[in-house]
DNA sequence: ACCTCATATGAGTAGTTGTTCATGTGTAAT
DNA sequence: ATTACACATGAACAACTACTCATATGAGGT
């Protein structure tokens, strides 16, 4: 903190003063960290990507990552916290969708930055 | 673990094996994993809009996110690794960048999700 | 050579996170 | 009603994370 600025030359505080300007709410950030942090797991992002493939049950996702049921369920609470996936009821089922085509072209958009770069 | 599948509908079964058909490696969900996990924090995410806006030096991040030097090197060196900044020495400064528009337009829909929904 | 400045990094620590285990809730079938 | 099943959730614990502090590196200026 309180760290004065480095050489005081023009560019260094019209860079400042112009990226200070445009930076966005400190709400609006935590927002933003929250999503890509409930993206940044392992067992999350292939949840994800397996609902993106189809819609699934918590069985049936629990059978698909070989993880126990209660370690699905817990993790699926933060993605319905982060709104990136829906559910619906259907009998003693729960059945689990990615939210919308936002959070589908998000986790495409992950695959492709890894993929482009060895 | 060693969950056997709910009830035995056909559907069940059918979606489970789609789902494990289409799934990817362990590795390429590790790197997607690392990618999101890389901008899921709330300094970090501040430090590529940031970049995104205009490249700083570290001091200049510094001074902008009201930080110490050494914790935005920190992060700065996390987001070296997962590749989503690139940087240029100059003098005794490092300037930093966002690596491509790839990264940009990950941080850009990022902002779009949040803000769509309440 | 020396000092200063900009940055990087190792150690330490408080806070966070992901899993397991045990248990709770609600639905359906007998 | 009771039993079984699908799912949710609280507690606990090990692993990880993001910061601070102290120190190292390396470039410029004197």
């Amino acid at each position: 903190m309180s760290n004065i600025s480095c050489s005081d030359t023009q560019k260094h505080a019209v860079n400042v003063a112009k990226v200070q300007d445009g930076m966005l709410s400190e709400r609006n950030f935590l927002f933003m960290a929250e999503l890509f942090k409930a993206l940044g797991d392992y067992t999350r992002v292939r949840i994800l990507y397996a609902l993106s493939i189809h819609e699934l049950c918590v069985c049936a996702l629990a059978e698909v990552l070989d993880m126990s049921q209660s370690a699905i369920s817990h993790q699926l609470r933060l993605l319905r916290a982060a709104k990136l996936v829906r559910y619906r009821k259907e009998g003693k089922n729960v059945f689990y969708a990615l939210d919308d085509d936002h959070v589908r072209s998000l986790v495409t958009q992950g695959l492709d930055h890894i993929l482009e770069d060895g």
